[in-house]
DNA sequence: TGAGTCAAAGCGCGAT
DNA sequence: ATCGCGCTTTGACTCA
């Protein structure tokens, strides 16, 4: 029997890694979470036994008769197996499937639904970490947007009495829509507002655009996860 | 001991 | 016909 990892094989492993954000922390397996029935000494024998009778319980089941089948555990070994072979492709054509239901001593079946079972193990977890990823985002973006109407209020004020601004080129005065107060140096701009900087900066960014957001697959989540612009 | 969790397996459906 | 996927069931296991 082989060392395995303290972290257990059979735990999920993707790329996409959030700063700040565990996920998922009790991700359990058997062999972290206490005895481990295949850890038995004896259990190769009763793992044989096992799977001897779930390909028994398959001939059954086609008939409809027999005892419910016993469900079969794959031994920490078998587990390894399958998750290096995930790692390597997701997905089996026959012939990978054969040929690691041989070397498992399983039976193909059970490896097509390991791969099936995992897969969407895998995506479960992909698709936590996308919420988690848009609850940030939306928090950023609700914060973002409290500031930018308090700014909108701002300059609101400022126009009630708005003072005559003459344009540096024409000497005549401009309209006040075309004014903004700098909330740092605390000057009348006619450049660009504030607003467009902040909407300027979210297109730099790829931010919530409405075509970035509709296009917010998997892969760009992703990436974005993993270098998170918050 | 019962509730909760995990993972193997069953089943039906759509895509190819 | 086959395969993958989503949903569900079921059995093994842990923990309060």
């Amino acid at each position: 029997m082989a060392v395995f990892p303290p972290t257990g094989s059979s735990s999920l492993e993707l790329t996409i890694s959030v700063p700040g954000f565990s996920s998922y922390p009790s991700l359990p397996n058997s062999s972290v979470r206490g005895l481990d029935i295949n850890q038995v000494p004896s259990i190769q024998a009763d793992q044989e036994e096992w799977i001897t009778a779930g390909m028994e319980d398959e001939e059954d089941s086609s008939n409809g008769s027999g005892p419910p089948r016993k469900k079969l555990r794959l031994t920490k070994e078998q587990s390894r197996l399958l998750e290096e072979s995930f790692r390597q492709h997701h997905t089996l054509n026959p012939k990978q499937k054969e040929a690691l239901a041989m070397q498992l001593k399983l039976r193909p079946r059970q490896v097509e639904v390991w791969f099936q079972n995992r897969r969407a193990r895998s995506k479960l977890k992909q698709t936590e970490m996308e919420c988690e990823y848009l609850k940030r985002w939306f928090g950023s973006l609700t914060e973002q947007n409290r500031r930018l109407q308090r700014e909108v209020e701002e300059l609101r004020a400022m126009k009630v009495g708005p003072p005559t601004v003459l344009s540096p080129h024409s000497c005549e005065p401009l309209p006040a829509s075309t004014l903004t107060m700098c909330p740092r140096c605390e000057r009348v701009t006619t450049t660009t507002t504030t607003l467009d900087r902040d909407r300027d900066r979210d297109r730099d960014r790829g931010g919530p655009t409405k075509t970035n957001i509709s296009s917010a697959s998997a892969t760009t989540l992703s990436s974005k996860v993993a270098t998170p612009a918050l």
